[in-house]
DNA sequence: TATTGTTATACTCTATAACTATA
DNA sequence: TATAGTTATAGAGTATAACAATA
């Protein structure tokens, strides 16, 4: 059997033999971006058996601990415009693992459930992605936690330099 | 005047009080991914004046320090199929910043050079990314060498793990 | 037979804008 | 007048598949 079109390990970021990066080796947006990409394959390996990704993961974690969160709730708990909360609400009820049920207090709104079969996926789902995280804490050994302790840091230090109060030159889309 | 729509800080994924995050506080990954929003919206702000994206800056540098660089092989540096490679050449040399040549030893292939323009532009990108990096840094204090030095630690690690031989259950795609 | 790049197509993610129903 | 959610649409980004030219 010969390979057909595209069988190569595509999306894996790897440092080419050869090529000069440049300034982006030094540069600690361009390593975050490198483990993102890394860490991102390697989540889909490891859920591979049940075809998560990470943010479905994470939105199905949010509704399962908040029982009853507002859509609109879910999409500023993970960075999403409204309408991009919609759409991933219609995936997870579509997968039958979400649902959406009145809110008693506000006839606008919805309020999100996990579905039992829903709740027995992501028992599976949390299993092994928490197995995965002791195993890359495992493999980098004492510096796994400081580098948590670092990137909390860093999430903080990026967004106040974002919102300080003299540095809004904000983007103009056209 | 009165907000129209959305004027909302959005893409900001902050952490929203009385929202119960369960495990993925924990998670390393959880905390790349947090990391990367914040300082993705940063960069943006950094470069808010010349509308690159932090993948098309990449590009350009690449293309400026390895001139005559093919199309391929870009892809291949950057983690891009070659599909994505074509658009993002495509993209570079509309802007008028990036040109393709016939490359002398391959009569498939292109060699990838940056114009004039591409080149002016790329000076202040720089300066701007290194200038913002700078910054990053500055604010990260002593640790952030080793957060730097974690990120390319754990970068490899995940790959590792991901190509391991004995760790194949790759995605299948329906 | 394999590789480089292309075309065509599609799916995901995310955003904007305008709308409805409710507050 | 503002908010929760929806609809419609658009643009990145990335992938697959089939193809031509070249190696």
């Amino acid at each position: 059997m010969s390979k057909i079109d595209s069988p190569d390990p595509e999306g894996l970021m790897l440092p080419v033999p050869g090529v000069d990066y440049g300034p982006l080796d030094g540069l600690l947006g361009y390593a975050l971006r490198r483990a993102q990409n890394a860490l991102y394959l390697d989540f889909y390996r490891a859920t591979a058996d049940w075809d998560v990704s990470p943010q479905r993961f994470a939105a199905l974690v949010l509704i399962a601990r908040n029982p009853g969160l507002r859509q609109g709730l879910l999409g500023q708990a993970m960075g999403l415009h409204r309408s991009g909360a919609l759409r991933l609400t219609d995936w997870l009820t579509a997968q039958g693992w979400a649902e959406r049920r009145d809110a008693p207090d506000d006839a606008r709104a919805w309020g999100l459930y996990l579905t039992p079969n829903g709740k027995r996926r992501l028992v599976k789902l949390e299993a092994a992605v928490a197995a995965h995280d002791r195993a890359l804490l495992a493999a980098l050994g004492d510096s796994g936690a400081a580098l948590k302790a670092g990137l909390e840091r860093l999430a903080w230090v990026a967004t106040a330099q974002s919102t300080a109060p003299d540095n809004q030159p904000r983007r103009q889309k056209p």
